[in-house]
DNA sequence: TCCAAGATGTGATTAAAATCACAATGATGC
DNA sequence: GCATCATTGTGATTTTAATCACATCTTGGA
């Protein structure tokens, strides 16, 4: 019988393939951590010895200029892993994590990985596979920096937030199940909050998304992708 | 006895720790490249199946935008190891490689690659620590996009290419031993030609680089770090 | 050596987006 | 239910950097 922890970690993906008592080990050495909504999960700078795994609720990796401007580098909900770039090089944490809503995950310590992942390379793979996505959309972004002008790079943002969080509603539009401020917005992108709110409402009066209850719906998501080319 | 191929990889530094015969292993299996210069080792959107180490030689990584205009990512010298993204999403090629001087390579398949790492997971450990460096520099080129102005990224982008390509000379400056266009510089930051050339001057004239054949110097490291700060 | 192509330097103009300044709207807690 | 604080909408102004337009260097061949 695999205990909670062993089921959180088997939930990620990143333990999927893992013998049982491999999970069980896993299981009794992790530990259990819960978060308030704003509650700090580690800060830009700290000293990392683990990763952790997310159970329930929402969280923020940000990053703080020398001069106070956020950068809101991602979200993460259920199923995901935070935090594992640090057990590889050693560094300290390069982001802030904040929790948007109460919260709870599971925490695996460096030695704890090493020890499971060693006995069960398919642990390792998923790990590449993991950072290879992160990867591969850090690049994307660094793209759409110099290749798309505002409103393109804010298009891709609500598709990829789309991707991340969006529920299908009966209508056929998509909800972002989070509630975006437009500050939020323009800190994900690298822009103002004045323009993001301008190019907004072009899209809401050309019906392209619409706001309700404080949530963003995306009504024609073919031509937000349209944006995105150009 | 090692063969060459397993020499190359020993020298990438993904397989220190390997035992001899695991070595001579993939030596077998590997297989050689050579290349000319301006000579395209991969094209963005090329179907991959495995990864490259550079024996000797220097590459460049670009992305090309829909309308044309080159995104310089980065650039790779001996011991370095290219394509390694791929194998583990198994996504397409992200980005063209192309050599800037005559290089030769070593290919390891992606089977090849996770038999041998099964055996030993250093290399998947090694693997990992490649791609964590890769993430962190990503991110933090991501985070200069936002916080700092055109100064303050050439200011990091020279930095960066001092590291990885710099040789102190006697003087005491350090020489970038590639010679680098404006156009690259700009292509690396996503600047103009003209906005590069500009600053350029404006730190020739204040002394902090100089340029020798062709190569720039780097005079006064501190200043050009300061200018990173701002 | 000379020539052509490529690379660089610099001013003038234009364009994009930030910033400033408020008004209006919406949400929250007492 | 109302006062307060956060969020949003939008015009005017300023800043930054791109673009355009050339003149001037460099350099690598024939």
């Amino acid at each position: 019988m695999l205990n909670n922890a062993a089921q959180v970690f088997a939930n990620t993906r990143l333990f999927t393939d893992v013998p049982a008592d491999v999970a069980a080990a896993i299981g009794r050495r992790a530990k259990f951590i819960s978060l308030e909504p704003n509650e700090v999960l580690f800060r830009e700078g700290d000293e990392a010895d683990g990763f952790f795994a997310v159970e329930s609720g929402g969280l923020k990796a940000t990053r703080l200029s020398p001069d106070g401007i956020e950068q809101l580098i991602s979200l993460f909900s259920d199923g995901e892993v935070i935090g594992e770039m640090a057990i590889f090089d050693e560094y300290p944490r390069s982001a802030t994590i904040i929790a948007l809503k109460p919260t709870s995950l599971v925490f695996c310590s460096r030695q704890a990985f090493f020890e499971f992942a060693d006995e069960t390379p398919a642990i390792y793979r998923h790990m590449l596979n993991v950072m290879a996505r992160r990867l591969r959309a850090t690049n994307d972004s660094l793209a759409a920096r110099d290749f798309l002008a505002l409103p393109g790079q804010l298009a891709q943002a609500m598709s990829r937030l789309a991707d991340g969080f969006g529920r299908e509603m009966v209508t056929g539009a998509v909800r972002i199940e989070y509630k975006l401020t437009q500050s939020e917005l323009g800190a994900m992108i690298g822009a103002s909050r004045e323009n993001v709110s301008r190019v907004l409402n072009q899209w809401k009066r050309a019906g392209i998304i619409s706001r309700v209850d404080g949530f963003y719906h995306i009504d024609k998501r073919q031509e937000l992708l349209a944006i995105t080319e150009s």
